[in-house]
DNA sequence: CAGTGGTCTAGACCACCGA
DNA sequence: CGGTGGTCTAGACCACTGG
């Protein structure tokens, strides 16, 4: 395949993976030493070092300090399931990305929405409701509250230009988020804005991102199960 | 929050993250170069080298050969989503598992099926469709096939004693695997065994797995949308 | 105790980039 | 060309594991 020779880390890893795919080496089984892996390579051990650390980064082998390093259980299938701007996935995909603003606002949070964003109930926060068009076709019902103190300007942005997503990174860097992916039915107005029937699944995410110690923002993103999926893969 | 102190690479990291997290250093803007890093904490390039590449392979940072290396644009949320076995899912949950099997059996792949397992249509594949129950309550329907020349004794388990997932991780190293999730409505039968309404939103699987060169197994799995959600966090 | 992996050093050569 | 990161070496000390 390539014509330059790999580098000799790269090499170590490969026979290792190699061994465990055509089954010669199986979850549980012990992988040579990095002293035994060294001698057969002829390399030193810093590099079979980083090859193997490698491949333990990777979930591909487990190791144990003073015992030994060993196949992984492979009973999980982990990968990255990206979660990016729509903006840019939607011009990734070679498409026109558009959006209608129904409502940017301040408003006083209730109780639950203030614990989710840890401030006091009837404290101040932002909120911005708008649909994401892809060639003219909802894909994406995007309701979002702010918390003032992480982005200030926020109700002076305008999101016909910039996506929410796009302009907190921008102005609050990202420290830490998360998520949850359920199915659900859309609210009626969700269905509306949506053009869907109110019957029609979709895949609801929930995410919250922190900044710093402060909880940035909470969003509720609802894509029309017919129109969206989420996809990803796993190698070795 | 330690007693013992961090090791170096990680001293070299928390400090080029604490600059990116609060805003010192932003998106685009350049890193030190290894050599300035170096001088600044006293260690030698390897161990600066490791810091930086680690962030480099986090997406943290982006480096380009000869150039230097940056802050990346963070304009994307890239997590782990673990795929797991049913069985220790929701072991670790501290809930018990059991299972319903609906159906074993050897059937003939029409043509849609047979490229999905890279087969010839109207090969013989395995088919199994079992419901899992967490605690008593259906939460996931299973339907897969199976390729026999990946698992030639598949119709033997007893799928009451071990899940297809870790059956087959067991008998056919897993090298790669694909999958999409959606929203979408269950069908009547699967409706009825999950105990659900026709009309409940799903979160649909659908999974590839690939062992070597073969297609190993395709499996549609149905979680009922108000019991099941997959989660993630990110950090950094 | 001997074997293992975790970390670290002080050099080195190379390919690449931008001026 | 000088600066950058990518890779590699041949040592070293340590903490931990197991018998």
């Amino acid at each position: 395949m390539t014509q330059i020779p790999l580098p000799a880390y790269e090499q170590v890893k490969a026979f290792i993976k190699a061994q465990i795919s055509r089954g010669v080496w199986r979850p549980g089984d012990s992988v040579p030493s990095e002293a035994a892996l060294q001698q057969q390579f002829g390399v030193s051990r810093m590099t079979v070092n980083r090859a193997v650390k490698e491949l333990a980064v990777e979930g591909v082998v487990t190791r144990v300090k003073g015992s030994g390093t060993a196949v992984a259980q492979l009973h999980r299938i982990s990968s990255t399931l990206a979660v990016r701007d729509i903006h840019e996935e939607i011009l990734e995909r070679g498409h026109t990305h558009s959006t209608t603003v129904l409502r940017v606002e301040a408003v006083q949070a209730d109780a639950a929405l203030a614990h989710t964003l840890k401030l006091r109930a009837g404290a101040k926060v932002f909120h911005s409701v708008q649909v994401h068009f892809e060639d003219g076709l909802a894909i994406l019902f995007e309701d979002r509250y702010v918390n003032p103190a992480s982005a200030p300007n926020y109700l002076d942005a305008d999101f016909t230009k910039t996506t929410p997503t796009h302009y907190l990174l921008e102005h609050a860097p990202l420290t830490e988020a998360s998520y949850s992916i359920e199915a659900a039915l859309p609210s009626a107005q969700e269905a509306n804005v949506l053009g869907i029937s109110p019957s029609a699944p979709c895949l609801v995410m929930k995410r919250r991102t922190i900044s710093g110690t402060q909880v940035a923002s909470f969003a509720r993103l609802v894509y029309p199960g017919v129109r969206y999926s989420f996809s990803g893969n796993f190698q070795l």
